[in-house]
DNA sequence: GTTTATTTTAAACGATTGTTTAAATTTTAT
DNA sequence: ATAAAATTTAAACAATCGTTTAAAATAAAC
């Protein structure tokens, strides 16, 4: 009747990535999980051992997911254009879906740089598909603008990730609420397009 | 000989800039500042009361400072291509500058949107200056593309941002150091103006 | 030079942190 | 139904947090 291994497991799960999302490591406390959890503190410790292996295991996991995501698209068999486009809609719905991704992950990266290189080990894969060569065609055949794709890519990341990065800023700054802030995001989602198709894919 | 009141005050007050860019609020021990500054941990007590208020001091400041260099350069009488290729360089300096000004004002925005809405009390003066109404003319002029000032400048500030906001997360993807990452940055930096300009300023 | 005020220090404060312990409870196995 | 194993709990642990205190050291005033 009651709540089995598995539930409890992932309870704490759940609730540890919800909170670490928002406050990140440091500003969230084994306390603030077992609480949004509905868990007793030491449950948190019986399961994962520590606070920091617990992190871990969420840090991962929303990384490795989200890499291989992009991955996918990057190596889709489509042209230039319409695989940019796709990579930006997806950013922008993963982003908008959970605006605090982008940057708790900079922000522990930032905190603990070792830690990320050792533990998570992903390396540049990202670029070691086809997709920078399929770039260098396309310039080559005169497709898309003569830039290189080391430059384009995260260049394209930054001008996604930067709409909700900014996020609470722009929403106390320019006092709108969530909605009217997500109206605002499509429509710079829409310019950054037209900026990008109109520099790259000049016709 | 040693040291008089102004001298320990400003001391502290510039190991906590420094600790605090580095390490956030919740990241950022009494203990830290103490050891930064070297002086005793009462002191930052004894000149500011409470870590709370050494921090607000801080923060306030380096919103402040980061403002009005925005608004110096947006109310320039020069053309819009001039201000905007202007404003890139600037922002562009003052993050190579201080990699960590930008995530930590985001960051300490989102841990308490409240107090960052009534301490610092900025409003959007950035755009209640003669920016928009400029940029309107040009569009009408045919100067520049149409689209709206509101929209456009959030994302220029971005498009900087996104350069260093994901600072240590390239260095350590890429395996790539200080120098090298600021080769990158400055050729992205040049991909950024082209593309805005090919897309604004069409000719 | 003595006294007063200011600055600095070491030590401790209560509160909170992650973690552990040992007992209580529930589930599983026989 | 009983014993064993697994889960959950309350309570406490040492460590660290921001802060305070009261005494020591220095500077200023007379």
């Amino acid at each position: 009747m009651t709540t089995n291994q598995n539930d409890t497991e992932e309870k704490i799960k759940e609730a540890a990535q919800r909170i670490f999302l928002e406050k990140g490591y440091e500003g969230t406390t084994i306390r603030d999980i077992a609480e949004a959890a509905q868990i007793n503190t030491a449950l948190t410790n019986y399961y994962f051992r520590s606070k920091e292996k617990l992190f871990w295991l969420v840090y991962e996991s929303l990384l490795k997911e989200a890499i291989q995501s992009v991955q996918a698209i990057l190596d889709k068999p489509i042209p230039m254009e319409e695989k940019l486009m796709g990579l930006i809609d997806h950013m922008f719905e993963t982003q908008a879906a959970n605006p605090n991704l982008s940057m708790f992950l900079m922000n522990e990266c930032r905190r603990d740089p070792k830690s990320f290189a050792e533990k998570t080990g992903v390396g540049c894969h990202l670029l070691e598909g086809g997709f920078i060569q399929q770039f260098q065609e396309e310039v080559e055949k005169g497709t898309v603008t003569n830039v290189s794709a080391e430059h384009m890519l995260p260049l394209i990341f930054g001008l996604i990730q930067q709409i909700f990065v900014g996020r609470e800023l722009h929403m106390h700054l320019f006092q709108v609420d969530e909605s009217e802030f997500l109206t605002f995001a499509r429509e710079q989602k829409r310019i950054i397009k037209d900026m990008l198709c109109t520099y790259l894919f000049k016709k």
